[in-house]
DNA sequence: GTTCTTGCAAACGCTTTGCACCAGT
DNA sequence: ACTGGTGCAAAGCGTTTGCAAGAAC
């Protein structure tokens, strides 16, 4: 039986089938400092397993997912992005070139939940994003792109006063 | 010259062109309760003008959205949602039916933002969101959809402890 | 008259799905 | 032996783009 501390180990408990691609995915994504999206991830093993497919990436995630073993991250918007930390942390999201970063949750001391929304809505989580520019990204005035092959349309445009929610 | 209030007006003020399609999607904009997405207020125009096209819309949206006239937000993940209100203001978003609610801002006292991020990253602005589950979605305890279409994949899959970053 | 917008159609990127084969239990 | 994961190819959805005709300035 896999120890605990392994990517096998952790498909067991979760209660997830244990395969080769499997194991790899999470282990990627447990040693992962980015927050991979689907094809950073399949690119990062296609050395040691070259037949993996994008489609089997995108099945798994949704497995792991769904047992709890990644998170969803919202990040630069139109891709998806994991985060293979469990424990609760905040993110923060460089405008520039859309980098994920990990934020203590202690950082904001959010207070235990606000009275009551409007019209009848209950309260399920609040989540909690810094947009943020990294050091690469600042020193550079215009957005130098880096990790991530940038999405398809990320904070362009530097004309007019734009926003975002 | 139109006057201030209306689409015309702002739109002048904005600096932008006006057109009939950029004054009917601005109209529209402003006075949707919802947070349309771009097919949606496609369809809320056919009617008036039955000649705009999808693609009018996304270049009609992105001009407004570089000008100021409108926020994009984050919503339900993988698809383009506006919010026609330039005013500071949270939103909620429903994990059964993707709707979004507006959170006045005072609701969270946001403290003036936190001291420092790791690794140098410079603030840039905090956005926070609430998931929540709206009335309808809450006595219909399974999701009961409504207003939008669902997009691709929203909240599906009851099965296991499946969590939101 | 020049510049920008419109609308069509086609391309695009990311994600999902169907299906036959294969591996885990 | 059975259930479920894999990989391929193709479809799907929302969005973007190229281009010619037309409207705003």
């Amino acid at each position: 039986m896999a120890k605990a501390g392994t990517a096998a180990g952790r498909l067991k408990a979760a209660g997830v089938r244990v395969s080769g691609p499997r194991v790899a995915i999470l282990a990627a994504l447990l040693q992962a400092r980015s927050h991979p999206s689907a094809e950073q991830l399949l690119d990062s093993l296609k050395v040691q397993h070259p037949s993996l497919s994008l489609s089997t990436v995108y099945k798994t995630l949704e497995a792991f997912l769904a047992a709890g073993l990644c998170r969803r991250v919202r990040g630069d918007g139109l891709r998806l992005r994991v985060d293979g930390s469990a424990d609760d942390h905040d993110h923060a999201v460089c405008r520039g070139c859309g980098r994920i970063f990990d934020v203590e949750r202690a950082l904001f001391p959010r207070p235990v939940a606000p009275p009551t929304l409007p019209s009848g809505l209950t309260l399920n989580a609040i989540h909690l994003e810094y947009e943020v520019l990294c050091p690469a990204c600042r020193t550079g005035d215009e957005p130098t792109n880096h990790e991530p092959p940038a999405p398809r349309k990320p904070a362009r445009r530097g004309t007019a006063t734009q926003r975002e929610a």
